[in-house]
RNA sequence: GGAGAGAUGGCCGAGCGGCUGAAGGCAACGGUUUGCUAAACCGUCAUACGGUUAUAAAGCCGUAUCGGGGGUUCGAAUCCCCCUCUCUCCGCCA
């Protein structure tokens, strides 16, 4: 949620930003609603207050045996007054809230500025694409179908479209990855593992900014819970509704788990192999930390993001998205995209995004600023670290062999127990 | 799923209709004392929001908050209802 103290004090710049987003500007709408609630607002607590005087007179009035009938018919305007301010108050109350919930994070300045992707700007490229002299590479759904061991029939029989089973070895490589990736975080990158529930509830997919605009992207069940669509939203809510303590940022936790997607605005995108799933497993990085920490943060997790693809040997790319393509909640995302050869292209693997207080405000999740001793707003960061699923598909097209096999990368050998992967 | 008990400030814990934003203790912070440490003593010690000053901060004024929501009452931490969560016992179960 945006600052609307912030908003308040620097006009201008929400709506610039909106615009740079390719979103309609709302700052005069807001403005105008956030003033008539504090004017209502401020006129109501004028009431309680003479309410509350009322009410001490009955007590002193008692004590002395005075009559307090007249008490009685003030207490009783004023009680129509109230109950009038506050049907008032509600709805303008309500329709700020919603506004302001509905509203995305300010870009930061150091994003480019453009309508649409086509305006993200590399920042970065690292590895050389393999030169594939002797054969033309395949797609990762045409490698995993000649081993037998990725079944699109069945899973669309069983479930539907967008999911995928994995065979034997590739079942093996997705849990060999994704082990891999949470060693390097947990031991070399400083992150906590942590086992989390992958169902949240509407309150934490309010915090990460998932709800109320995102509610169609989501599987909800029968008893009003989410389906978790990233890690991020069950990482990032552990201390929401809390004051942490200064010494303890940042704080850092990861996690593996399935996440799940609707995908209910990319119908037609994607639609062959495993790239766009209902369901996917993604190994999540998160960090809370004070304001000071949050920038370079979020290098660093950038960074431990393309470790994962530099031990693994695969090309990558990563960009700084631009206003028009990043996210909800964030204030400036990288995205990793690693070449996959089978499409001769950069795709999105990983996306790394600094939420600032965005998601602390509406998470109200607050630490101890030991110099002021002043309670603020901590920063949250998340990215992938990296995708497990397209990290899959990342391996079997670059590691790709002439008669269909595929080699390991030498990193995961120890995680995979062998060197290739060929046809049963 | 059945039966019961409970939820109060950073923690422990009183309170059971007005004098309670909330006793007391612990912790924390500032100070006095002290050669140092310990102890003792004095003081400070919730949050959010609104108003105010020049909507910088601080201050001051106010409102709200004793798990959440609603009700009774002139007045609720205290009484009633609903919900959530925790604990104990029984049942079921990976």
């Amino acid at each position: 949620m945006i600052d609307i103290n912030f908003v308040r004090n620097h006009q201008g710049i929400l709506d610039k930003a909106l615009i740079n987003r390719n979103k309609d500007p709302v700052e005069n709408k807001l403005l105008a609603l956030d003033e008539k609630y504090r004017a209502i607002l401020t006129k109501k607590q004028e009431f309680l207050k003479e309410r509350n005087t009322i009410t001490d007179g009955f007590g002193k009035a008692k004590a002395q045996g005075l009559d307090t009938s007249e008490l009685s018919s003030k207490m009783e305007t004023l009680k129509t007054k109230i109950e009038k301010i506050t049907a008032d108050l509600n709805p303008v109350k309500e329709n700020l809230e919603r506004l302001l919930h509905s509203i995305p994070n300010i870009p930061s300045d150091e994003c480019p500025v453009g309508p649409d992707e086509t305006y993200n700007l590399e920042i970065r490229r690292v590895g050389q694409p393999r030169v594939f002299s002797d054969f033309n590479p395949l797609e990762h759904y045409e490698i995993g179908e000649k081993l037998c061991m990725m079944d699109f029939e069945n899973s669309a029989k069983i479930a539907s479209s967008r999911f995928v089973l994995l065979y034997s070895k590739l079942a093996k490589l997705e849990r060999a990855l994704a082990q891999f990736m949470l060693d390097i975080h947990t031991k070399e990158n400083g992150y906590t593992e942590i086992y989390v529930p992958l169902l949240l509830n509407k309150q934490s997919m309010l915090g990460v900014g998932q709800l109320p605009k995102f509610e169609d992207d989501l599987f909800k069940t029968t008893t009003g819970m989410y389906l978790i669509p990233t890690a991020e939203a069950s990482l990032t809510n552990i201390h929401s509704d809390y004051v942490l303590e200064e010494e303890k940022l940042p704080l850092r936790y990861t996690a593996y788990t399935p996440c799940f997607r609707s995908e209910a605005g990319s119908a037609g995108k994607d639609t062959k192999g495993m790239l766009r799933q209902h369901q996917f497993g993604k190994v999540e990085l998160v960090s809370i930390t004070t304001h000071e920490q949050s920038i370079s943060e979020h290098e660093r997790m950038t960074e431990c993001a393309e470790g994962i693809l530099k031990k693994l040997e695969l090309p990558f790319r990563t960009v700084v998205l631009s206003t028009g393509d990043m996210g909800f909640s964030s204030e400036k995302t990288y995205d990793i995209e690693v070449w996959l050869p089978g499409q001769n292209t950069y795709r999105e693997i990983s996306s790394c995004s600094r939420c600032g207080s965005f998601q602390a405000r509406r998470m109200n999740t607050k630490f101890k600023n030991i110099q002021t001793k002043r309670n603020e707003y901590v920063h949250t960061l998340n990215g992938s670290g990296v995708a497990v699923g397209r990290c899959l598909i990342a391996v079997l097209e670059n590691y790709q062999q002439k008669e269909g096999s595929v080699e390991i990368p030498e990193a995961l050998i120890s995680y995979f127990g062998e060197k290739n992967i060929s046809a049963f």
